[in-house]
DNA sequence: TGACACGATCGAAACGTTTAGATTAGCGTT
DNA sequence: AACGCTAATCTAAACGTTTCGATCGTGTCA
């Protein structure tokens, strides 16, 4: 800029003047600039400015895994979303480990990134703290977090799992394993909370030989599913708290040697695109993941906006149960349905 | 920083020193300095480092679609390599739009990112020019790109087609349907001459009617396929050039009341995790995105601790066949073998 | 005892912006 | 002709670091 001003024969005030339009200058200087700029191919240092302005025009994003689909969905709402408002986006995967999101926030804080969404932290002290201390807005998405009193986007869990089971219980399953995620975060909770409700609404018995935890990854549902399958009275159907496990479930189901949905129905938390293309088309709640995206981004650009003092927002979204044939009623023989399906 | 500095009765410099390890500071001093910080709550400012230093550990990515799970596996592997070195990772979408992709890279250099890794860039031209302006290593991914002169990985594309046409031509496929993206990235440019060469080698025709382009995403696939089987003379079987766009022909064999792989084979281009576990078991080309990912990494990291002068390496991975049960042969009445495997 | 090296500490300039406040010039009013 | 007003421009301080060179004891050696 010095070097523009140079060239220019004017101040570096009158320069920055100009670029941000922040006071009026002659048609003279103005081209006499305008012309240095494109000489030299100036470019602002956008980090020059940030220091001088405290503001960065970036924002932190952490969830757990990227390559687990509703979050690449959510990442990529999001992204479009700041994009627009021409904020560029920090991407950090935290792989579901504490320590490694706590790192994370910090790392992004140290680069004064003027706000941050964070999906699906662990422990609230934690983040309080960082939250507090660091004095930006945040989010949470996909997590309520105890004591942190902050805008929030997640999805009714309980009441989208109730649903799902309840569709299992009525389709006359009585045994439906369940596959959860770690217990320290609110959606594993919550979940688990609507499998119980779903099963004591209809009077039947919430065993613990069938429920089973996985760390979210495939391989966790694979063993889960092992295990469940192994069992001396097998359950009818299983349910996995999230999308990857489902695929470690689908390959055990493989592996051991049985049919999904002849021998056994299969559930999960999260759609996926492929889901209503290949056999069998997996029965899914899915997550309105377009709307989480665009309100979190929302609430987010709302406060750096300016909107400081507002109270906490808490949005809860609904999920969509998506019925398709990963599920067979019980009772009739089944090489008639099959047949009749097929043909 | 000055904060901590009179709160220990020391001078700025001296608690840069001990931050820094950049020279020997006596014990009470150190003492007294480590007390105010922890005090404080003293956070280093990021931003004002990076002024000072002309670095801001931090790299730009931009790739077209992160829902594309190719590209989010490679994202994956490369956020986690710069996130072991200590860098961040700003990421950019440039959904294959050429004017997005130059305003993210715009976007990103402003921001002072120490080295970039574009993936499937589309003008060379341009590239060339913000490469050369903004002195920043650059990496380019799954694209080589006329007339700059950079660190490149890319796939064999041409190789790895030409392997999957053949088997499909080994299988007694005649008439081979090709969905391409757009033209003007070179991979796509490979991929098809890899589908005519494999033609050429078996001594086909290269029919135009069974060439469609789209760009990239699951409509696109979808109105290619449905103008495949609407031909007079349909081919007996599709490849898709990629994984978004095989979506699109999975419905639309859906929708028109065919099915895969009885009535119609289908193969494409990049590997998903659920491609054996869902029916039909889609054959495909899977790169080797671990590899591609970490080679990248290393490549830019490489550059980024130093070694700026190196020439261009350019390095070309191999794709895999991966043979599924998506494909049939041609010939036998299919209900036999349909049962034989399903035994 | 004086010269000298060395280790610890500090002062101040620099990185490239923004911006408050000072300065200047031009112009109409009285 | 003196005055004040406005618009255009400039000067210089600030943002929070890093780092070069200066300073100041202190101990060692001749």
């Amino acid at each position: 800029m010095l070097h523009v001003a140079q060239v220019a024969r004017v101040s570096v005030a009158t320069v920055s003047a100009l670029i941000n339009g922040t006071a009026t200058v002659s048609p003279e200087l103005s081209q006499r600039i305008e012309q240095a700029i494109r000489d030299i191919g100036y470019k602002r240092n956008a980090i020059a400015r940030s220091l001088k302005m405290g503001t960065t025009r970036t924002i932190g994003l952490t969830v757990p895994h990227i390559t687990n689909p509703f979050f690449t969905d959510v990442v990529s709402v999001i992204q479009q979303a700041f994009d627009r408002a021409g904020y560029a986006v920090m991407l950090c995967c935290t792989d579901e480990d504490l320590n490694t999101q706590d790192d994370q926030i910090r790392l992004l804080l140290d680069r004064m990134v003027d706000g941050l969404i964070v999906a699906r932290v662990g422990d609230g002290a934690i983040l309080k703290r960082i939250v507090d201390d660091a004095n930006v807005p945040v989010v949470l998405l996909d997590r309520v977090c105890e004591g942190v009193d902050t805008d929030t986007v997640v999805l009714d869990n309980q009441r989208a799992v109730f649903d799902a089971i309840t569709y299992l219980i009525d389709l006359g399953h009585r045994r439906i394993g369940y596959i959860s995620g770690s217990f320290d975060i609110s959606p594993m909770h919550d979940r688990m909370t609507g499998y119980r409700e779903a099963l004591q609404a209809a009077g039947l018995p919430v065993e613990n030989e069938l429920i089973r935890f996985g760390n979210f990854h495939e391989v966790d549902g694979y063993n889960a599913t092992m295990q469940l399958l192994s069992l001396h009275d097998r359950p009818s159907a299983i349910f996995s708290a999230n999308n990857p496990m489902v695929i470690g479930t689908m390959k055990a189901i493989r592996d051991i040697g049985l049919s999904c949905p002849e021998d056994i129905s299969v559930a999960c938390f999260d759609d996926f695109p492929w889901s209503d293309v290949f056999q069998p088309q997996l029965t899914t709640v899915a997550q309105p993941v377009q709307a989480i995206g665009e309100q979190a981004a929302n609430l987010l650009l709302d406060r750096l906006a300016g909107n400081r003092d507002a109270p906490p927002r808490k949005l809860a979204l609904k999920g969509r149960l998506m019925i398709r044939n990963s599920c067979r009623p019980l009772g009739p023989p089944l090489g008639a349905i099959a047949q009749s399906v097929s043909a």
